[in-house]
DNA sequence: TCCGTTCTAGAATATTCGTGT
DNA sequence: TACACGAATATTCTAGAACGG
């Protein structure tokens, strides 16, 4: 593979997800629609700086809404504050497991 | 040796890729479709003079570009923790291992 | 220290270049009114990285350009064989040794 | 004229911080 | 409160421009 004009931000996503090595930290969501982040703390201070320049899931998410991914609602969060949730799940429409040519898709939000 | 119509910069750049010597700072990428550059600093101080009149990485940067030679993103690069990349990837598509004779299409991009 | 409106950039900048602990990698120029880096090599690979999301001499000057730094040219360094690029200084008219308050001067070039 | 070297800038993406709903 | 967005700064890759041999 020579060039890709998928934004390294999307690219870096699809391979920590699909990743089964780190299936405990991050990982497709039952349907393949979606993925879930287990382990908020060691997602943040683990995997995010090893892929970004960061370790702030603020700026993680950050990017994920620039991109056009949205947050599933939880329907009960336990009432812990938000930042203490372990369990957190994000989908877009094109991006879904085995379907990588589609994240050519996705653009950032202009407006 | 007959005289060749390929611009000095590109017939210095082969030798260099293409000589096993220096493979420790310079070599052909794995497809033998681009080439990696390894410990920046060394190749920078030792190999870029011998070749050049510089011992600019900068300036190495700038004719590859003038040629139309593009930087492979890696998409293990750019983490806080992602190993110290002292390697950068370089490729063109008619500077390719084995075919030599390509490079006499290779032109500086005019705009 | 009370709430500064000077970009993270130029205040780090000034951090790196008063600290006489890294006076071997970068330091006030003679007259106080312009900084010298020494030993590009290892000022990359270990200051900058303690100080910036990144090693790469190439972000640093960009952003030094964008603050509208410029590089002092080298009355000896414009010859041949000019090892010593290991040496470089930049200057900028509001960034002078012990007037830190004139940083809140510097902008960012608009155009 | 062409090519090479240097310094600076353009443009796209990435990171941070704060605001709006 | 929780989620999403605006805007400013930062990082990367490539290009413009001046100069010289």
């Amino acid at each position: 593979m020579v060039t890709s004009n998928v934004p390294a931000f999307l690219a870096k996503l699809w391979k920590m997800v699909d990743d089964p090595e780190t299936n405990h930290l991050i990982e497709w969501g039952d349907e393949g629609n979606s993925f879930v982040i287990h382990n908020h703390g060691e997602f943040e201070q683990t995997l995010l700086p090893y892929y970004y320049k960061h370790s702030n899931m603020a700026s993680f998410v950050r990017q994920l809404n620039m991109y056009g991914f949205h947050k599933k609602v939880g329907i009960d969060s336990g009432g812990l504050k938000s930042e203490h949730v372990e369990e957190q799940e994000f989908y877009h429409p094109y991006f879904l497991r085995g379907q990588e040519h589609l994240l050519e898709n996705i653009k950032v939000c202009i407006r």
